[in-house]
RNA sequence: GCUCCCAUCGUCUAGAGGCCUAGGACACAGCCCUCUCAAGGCUGCGACGAGGGUUCGAAUCCCUCUGGGAGCGCCA
């Protein structure tokens, strides 16, 4: 049984770079028919904060990527840590370490002014006395010698010498246990079979096999997938507006159209660009990952989103786009209404928000007339094209797209006039701008009685405005 | 500095020795369609980091260099 999870730490918010390792172990887990666990890391108290944890909940509810187990916190999972301790103690596996900070910070400066890689000298493997006054930290005792080869699902074996490793602190002077440590425990405990994370962490990962090994347990496999960088190149941290998952939800983002572009990102089928949730879950496979980190494109996102909306159900979108609608202040019941107007927008959207906006004088009268489209759609030429269609669609017997263009038609054609001539100058009546979705369309969804109203409100307009 | 990772259009990628005058997508430009905006269609622009090998043949294999990234915390 495949066993993988996703484990953040709520010290930052859950950005697009975690959602996309958090997609990869759970496509992986659902492809096999296994487990996917959700663990929050927050061994570090000073620095969690529940806001993060509310993200990361929120955001993989939002996204649907729901845990199979957990969400556990290794903050209540000391008891458990300090029993591992206690035995790798006895094991002789780890020392306690008496070094002080003051001590540790010229040791680094001066293996760094020597060219030296930064590392623990092992001062205190050998101290058999404790060292009054200094509460100690509790080191892994690592091999001196030999290799240790990561099995990597995309980067291949991955060997490290040992001797590049030194013994890493694995409880605080306050005796809590550090993330590397607990990281291990849990893996073990849970039986997680596959460790999908960041490639920032493979140089954790010698360390962690060795005290797998330490601790009598098989290691699992490991697949370490390459970061997404900011456009700057660099690991993408908040300054390059690495915002909060939810952000995409705010900003009208489709979670499947999100997945769908994190997907893409350092993994692809043949051509393919537009992925359902069940084609990704069928299709995604660890080993068919790219090794190279990729680039954020916003572009391309927005596009995909645009291209999700398109081939959403109205129906779908009307759940979306309900929140977004009550932004603006307009809060409607009517499903029927909202997924014809859905309906209507859904080829011209990119975004949820962007359909909320442009769908708002569907339910209420537009303030004011766009400036421009009315000074060029609002003039005394389009009095009589006005005028015409107000009558003849007050007497149209049915009230159905077909018919009003029917009768738009036939009324340009008589007047000898384009159809823009009297679709735009109606557009602009009803919509109070110069875009909306095609004008029979419009004029159905927006219903006979408000489109009278609104004829014959800016009949009134260019009347009042040529005095 | 040391260790590890990576390297095809601006970006995401296809490519697992001959199918490559390197394909697709986003973006950009032009044209078509058209009641607006879109969508869609067509065209264009645009890449194998460099140098050595191996081979009849290399984007594909090997080496060196260069470039980029990550790690080196009593952070995760």
């Amino acid at each position: 049984m495949i066993r993988t999870r996703f484990a953040p730490s709520p010290t930052g918010m859950l950005h697009i770079g975690g959602v996309r390792t958090a997609l990869y172990s759970w496509l992986y887990a659902k492809r096999h028919g296994g487990v996917f666990i959700l663990r929050i890391e927050d061994t570090d108290r000073e620095r969690s904060t529940d806001e993060a944890t509310r993200v990361i909940l929120e955001g993989m509810e939002w996204l649907g990527l729901h845990a199979d187990e957990g969400p556990f916190y290794q903050s209540q999972r000391m008891e458990r840590y300090r029993e591992v301790l206690e035995q790798l103690l006895a094991q002789g596996h780890a020392y306690r370490c008496y070094c002080t900070k003051e001590e540790l910070d010229a040791m680094r400066v001066r293996q760094l002014e020597a060219k030296q890689k930064p590392r623990y000298d092992g001062t205190c493997r050998h101290r058999t006395e404790p060292r009054p006054g200094v509460d100690p930290v509790i080191r892994f005792k690592n091999p001196l010698e030999g290799v240790v080869v990561v099995e990597d699902e995309i980067h291949g074996n991955v060997r490290f010498d040992n001797a590049e490793l030194d013994d890493l602190i694995i409880a605080r002077s306050d005796g809590s246990p550090t993330y590397n440590f607990c990281v291990v425990v849990d893996d073990m405990d849970m039986n997680i079979t596959h460790v999908i994370r960041g490639d920032d962490h493979l140089n954790n990962t010698p360390r962690q096999i060795n005290m797998l090994l330490a601790l009598g347990a098989r290691p699992p496999r490991y697949a370490h997938v390459p970061m997404i960088l900011g456009a700057d190149g660099a690991k993408l941290s908040k300054r390059h507006g690495a915002v909060s998952v939810l952000q995409y939800r705010d900003d009208g983002y489709l979670p499947e159209a999100l997945l769908n572009y994190l997907v893409r990102l350092g993994w692809s089928h043949g051509d393919q660009e537009i992925f359902t949730l069940e084609e990704m879950i069928r299709l995604f496979d660890i080993k068919d990952v790219n090794k190279s980190a990729s680039t954020f494109n916003p572009d391309k996102l927005l596009w995909l989103n645009q291209q999700h909306i398109m081939r959403s159900t109205p129906e779908h979108l009307v759940k979306h786009l309900k929140p977004q609608l009550a932004a603006l202040g307009i809060d409607v019941d009517d499903d029927a209404k909202l997924a014809a107007v859905a309906k209507s927008q859904q080829e011209r959207a990119k975004t949820l928000k962007e359909m909320a906006q442009n769908s708002v004088f569907f339910f209420r009268e537009p303030a004011a007339y766009d400036e421009k489209a009315a000074k060029k759609h609002l003039t005394q030429d389009s009095l009589t094209p006005l005028q015409e269609a107000a009558e003849r669609l007050a007497g149209l017997t049915s009230w159905t797209a077909q018919s009003i263009h029917e009768t738009i038609q036939s009324l340009a054609t008589e007047l000898s006039l384009a159809l823009g001539k009297v679709a735009q100058p109606i557009r602009v009546a009803v919509s109070g701008g110069s875009v909306s979705p095609p004008i029979d369309v419009t004029l159905e969804v927006l219903g006979r009685q408000t489109t009278l109203e609104r004829l014959r409100r800016a009949i009134d307009f260019i009347a009042a405005n040529q005095q």
